[in-house]
DNA sequence: TATGTTAGTTACTTTATGTAAGTAATTATA
DNA sequence: TATAATTACTTACATAAAGTAACTAACATA
């Protein structure tokens, strides 16, 4: 019943980047370092969520996480080379929203 | 509180994006006009999920909907230009995925 | 009359996400 | 010394989104 099968590895891809908030904390982190309470407040995201997410995306190589132990103790979030790849595709949801979405 | 506002309109792209199915749909519509059944079998996405999708889309000009009263009835789902224009958006998570996921 | 096809919808269950409060470690303040 | 504050979470519970399976409508064919 299947005709057009599609790429594992695209389908994986793609389910990776329709996760909720998954997007948003690339494009975050493409600007930088960022700890928790930072990527917090800079979107909606719960923390459950954020806390989740992050788990998740470091687990599969694309974000790395860093202890600082200084007082209060800081933990920044960064992106891997793997994650860092991902710019292209974020430049591009970022182009089409340019051309194609008006400005509420 | 919030440092890093982020532009409304890539957020906007990033909602539609980041829900569950859509990006495949339209990746699939990019070879071309599919029906409902063939949509739905293509991946593994339920009837009901495509149905609701396929309704935003269309109500977002991403999407458009044709019908053609044979027997049985034929509809047909197409990308509009605002569709289309996201194929570089999809061509590049493509390109990632090659590049850095592992084929199962 | 019974069966098949397409394009859905409906009712119900399971999963994901949001909300708000709590925890642990440490420092600052009254 | 007790209280409050900060960061980075976790936990318990409520709501929203998605999955499942059965059903509908319109028409055609056996």
């Amino acid at each position: 019943m299947n005709q057009a099968l599609i790429c594992p590895r695209f389908e994986k891809a793609m389910s990776i980047m329709s996760q909720r908030w998954t997007g948003l904390v690339i494009y975050q982190l493409l600007a930088g370092p960022k700890r928790f309470c930072t990527l917090e407040s800079s979107m909606s995201i719960s923390g459950r969520v954020l806390s989740e997410r992050l788990k998740d995306l470091e687990q599969q190589g694309i974000v790395k996480r860093e202890v600082y132990p200084e007082t209060p103790v800081r933990i920044e979030y960064s992106l891997t080379d793997k994650g860092m790849a991902l710019e292209p595709v974020l430049r591009e949801i970022e182009k089409w929203s340019q051309e194609w979405l008006q400005a509420e």
